[in-house]
DNA sequence: ATTCATAATTATTGATGCAAAATACAAAAA
DNA sequence: TTTTTGTATTTTGCATCAATAATTATGAAT
């Protein structure tokens, strides 16, 4: 018997969580053109549903739609690298200032949970971002504006495009990991301003780790 | 001889236009259902370019779609408005301060200019709404990271969304422009954090009018 | 009379077909 | 040899058509 999802999501957002793998494994280079037929074809669906999934991807920010050419995976330069961070830290460092502000205790816990595998996962590479983006996107819920949380996702998704196959050089693991300490402390104790300012500092080494 | 659009729009971008006046002018009112066959009809499309546009309108967060249930105007609550405003005075007032440090003479001039016409426009309030958001636009342009200026675009098609009939209640008008003014000081002499406050303050007076 | 089940209607979602537009390639002329 | 024009191929974009899912209405049974 198999169980069915309580919340089927359609075709099209199916479709676009795929495109989005093939994208972030580099399967869809940045720049490279998207082969609607060809994709259609290896996902056994028509065209239809897939070109509403590459509209999404547009809103997004992850391919870019040229009239009467298609659809291409946005290239991510430097500068747009830059431009994605400083809205990050600008965006997440208010997010850490307000739940400083006004968390409750539980959610507070909650966080110092997250924080807590993160600490424990430090021989995990991929555990790591995984879970460091958990940390993120939680942080955000507590946050509490569906806007911003979602405004982050899309960037994240775009921050993703750029190669980060040296995204963590030697060392930027455990620095991050006490940045985020650092921040966490800010969190528990309740203090804004100073939540603001490591959370602005973490996005501030981590795109010097990235560039 | 009829000239033709140099850069003609595709379909589905004019169609989403087309709606996305239709729910400003509350046509379309908010949690209301979009009826595809009736839209294509009076369009004279077909639903395909319909479909399109509104997954496009829904990445904006104009419209909500529902699994099975299809598109539906987004309807914003207090707290929905006064998130939206949050986002718009963290984004814009960062945005003010980058075009006080960085901005060059001549884009200062510029945003001098458009701010003059925004002087003269006091006695019609029609004129004086569409010169703002042109102001408020180009200081992002010049401000220049293509993924804030879409989210702040974005965010204010959202805050449209909300009834402002009594949006700027009387004095309000002369106040904002006094905001603007002290704004406009201190972009033109060239002081970043004077000008984020005033482009924060200028945001937290205006959530006031509105709500 | 009320409730549950089934059927019918309605609307969304997916597939296919066709036309228009853009690019690439080839041929001809300068 | 190079450039320009014309043709053919490829691909987007729009429309029509089919099927799937959901809601509502109707009927029967308790």
């Amino acid at each position: 018997m198999s169980a069915i999802s309580l919340t089927p999501r359609a075709l099209y957002e199916e479709v676009a969580e795929l495109i989005r793998q093939r994208i972030y494994s580099r399967e869809l280079a940045p720049g490279s053109w998207i082969d609607e037929l060809k994709i259609a074809e290896e996902f056994g669906i028509s065209r239809t549903p897939l070109r509403e999934a590459i509209k999404v991807l547009a809103a997004e920010g992850l391919v870019t739609m040229k009239v009467r050419r298609g659809a291409y995976v946005t290239e991510v330069n430097e500068k747009d690298l830059r431009d994605v961070y400083h809205l990050l830290a600008l965006l997440e460092s208010d997010a850490a200032a307000v739940v400083a502000e006004r968390a409750t205790p539980a959610q507070r816990e909650a966080l110092q949970a997250l924080h807590n595998e993160l600490e424990a996962s430090q021989k995990d590479r991929e555990r790591y971002f995984a879970l460091n983006e958990a940390f993120h996107m939680h942080l955000l819920d507590i946050a509490d504006n569906r806007w911003r949380s979602q405004m982050v996702a899309d960037l994240r998704k775009v921050m993703k495009l750029h190669r980060h196959g040296s995204l963590f050089k030697t060392g930027r693991l455990a620095e991050s990991l006490a940045e985020h300490r650092a921040l966490m402390d800010a969190l528990v104790k309740g203090q804004p301003e100073l939540a603001r300012q490591r959370m602005q500092a973490h996005f501030v080494n981590g795109l010097q780790a990235a560039g």
